[in-house]
DNA sequence: GTTCACGGTGAACGCTGTTCACTTTCTCTC
DNA sequence: GAGAGAAAGTGAACAGCGTTCACCGTGAAC
C-alpha cells in the first residue's frame, strides 16, 4: 500500500491532533503510517516541506467566494472569522500556519481574497496588502495564544505574576485580567476583530474622519 | 571567573545577535562562555526558561513611564513603538518573545502600561486587557515578518507565487504586493500601527460611532 | 514480460537538550 | 586566617531528533 503526498499531509494532521506539534517528529509519523521515517523524503525535501503544506492544506476554504451584496466591512470580518475557525481546527494549527516559511497557493488565495476586498474598499494596493497582513497577524497571535493557554496549568498564575509586578488583588486591573482569563476566547477573538476593522474602515481614503 | 544568571542571559543575547535563533544552542553557547553546556543548567532549569529571561530582558524600557500630558491614543502608538524597537534591537528578537511561555516581569509591566492606558480612556478592565493583548500580537507578528523577511533569498518570489495563483503581473493587486516588498518595514508598521489605534479610539465607550 | 521509476528499508551520522556523579571555586563564618 | 558549605563547572553519557544513503521491492506502462 503506497503512500502519496497527500497521505503523508493528512496522516501528520491526523498526528498532530493526537499529539501536539512537539509531539510530531518524522518517526512517529513514519510509525502513524506503517512506514520507516526516511520513506517519507520521497514525499517531501525535508520536515519544514511538509509544514508548510500542512499549512496550506490547514487554511482550505478561508478563500472561498464571499456572498455578495455584503459590505466590505462585513466580509472582511467573515474572512478573519474563517481563518479563525481554520486554525482552530487542528490541534496547535495556528502555530503551524505562523512557523510556515514558504506560503502555498491557499495561504496566497486567502491573504488575496483580504487584499482584494480592501481595494474594491478604495484602498490603493500596496495599503491594500499591508492591512491584510497586519489583520492574520493579529488572527494569527491571537490564535496561538488561544490553543497555548488551553495546555496551562488549570489554576491561572498570572494573578501571582501580576502579585510580583506590584498590583494589588483588588486592582480593577488584576480583576480584568481574571475576567479576561474566564471570559470566552472566542467572543474576545470577535471583539478584538471588529476593533481592528473599526480602525480600516476609519482609514478608507476620503474618509474625512481620519 | 564564575558566571552569573545575569552574564548567561547577556551572553545568550550576544549569540543571538551573532547566529540567530535557531543558531542558539546550549552548546555554543558554553563555547562562547568558556563553559561547558552542563554548566548552563546551574542557572536555568531548562533552555526554555533561559528563553524566557531573554525576552523578559529584551523588553527591558518598553514600559518606561510615558510623557505626561500626551493623549492616550498617542500614548499607546508610543508603547507599541517601543515595543517594536525593542524586537528590532536583536536579532531574531521577535520570534523570542514569541516563543515565550511565562512572561517575566518587564513583559507584565509593558502588557500592564498598555492597558492602564485603555483603562484611563474609560475602557473596562477586561476590555482594557484584550485589546492590549491585541495589539501586543499585531507588534509581535509584524516583527516577526519583518526579521523573517531580512533572511529570505534576494530575489523576491512572491510574484511568481502569484502568478502560480493565477495572478497576471501587471494586476494591480500584484503590482501593490511588489511595491509593498520594496517599501520601508517601519513605515508600513507604523501604518498599521495607527489603523489599529483608530479602531480603538472608534470603540472608547461612550462613542457614539462606534 | 521486461523495464524502470517510484516508494520503502534499515542503519548510520551529526546534532540536539538534558542528566549525573564528581571536582573545583568562591564566600561566609568562627 | 582556617574550615565549612554552598555555588559553579566538568566530562561523559543518554535518548531523541532530522536527514542521508546504498540497497531492495513493487507496480504500472510500453
Amino acid at each position: 500500500m503506497l503512500l502519496r503526498r497527500a497521505d503523508v499531509v493528512s496522516g501528520a494532521l491526523d498526528l498532530l491532533d493526537a499529539e501536539g506539534l512537539d509531539g510530531l517528529t518524522m518517526r512517529r509519523l513514519g510509525v502513524a503510517l506503517n512506514v520507516q521515517a526516511g520513506a517519507l523524503y520521497r514525499h517531501f525535501p525535508n520536515k519544514e516541506a511538509l509544514l508548510d503544506a500542512m499549512a496550506d492544506q490547514l487554511l482550505e476554504g478561508v478563500a472561498e467566494p464571499l456572498p455578495s451584496g455584503l459590505p466590505w466591512p462585513d466580509r472582511l470580518e467573515l474572512l478573519g472569522e474563517r481563518l479563525h475557525t481554520a486554525l482552530l481546527s487542528r490541534r496547535d494549527g495556528a502555530r503551524v500556519v505562523s512557523g510556515t516559511f514558504a506560503p502555498g497557493p491557499r495561504t496566497m488565495a486567502a491573504s488575496r481574497s483580504a487584499a482584494q476586498v480592501l481595494l474594491e474598499a478604495g484602498f490603493p494596493p500596496n495599503r491594500a496588502w499591508e492591512i491584510a497582513f497586519a489583520g492574520f497577524y493579529f488572527v494569527l497571535g491571537h490564535t496561538i495564544e488561544e490553543q497555548t493557554q488551553s495546555r496551562l496549568p488549570a489554576d491561572d498564575d498570572w494573578t501571582a505574576r501580576l502579585a510580583a509586578s506590584g498590583l494589588e488583588a483588588d486592582d480593577p486591573l488584576a480583576m480584568g485580567l481574571k475576567a479576561l482569563a474566564a471570559g470566552d476566547p472566542g467572543e474576545r477573538f470577535s471583539y478584538g476583530l471588529r476593533v481592528f476593522i473599526s480602525g480600516v474602515r476609519q482609514h478608507t481614503p476620503g474618509n474625512a474622519t481620519a
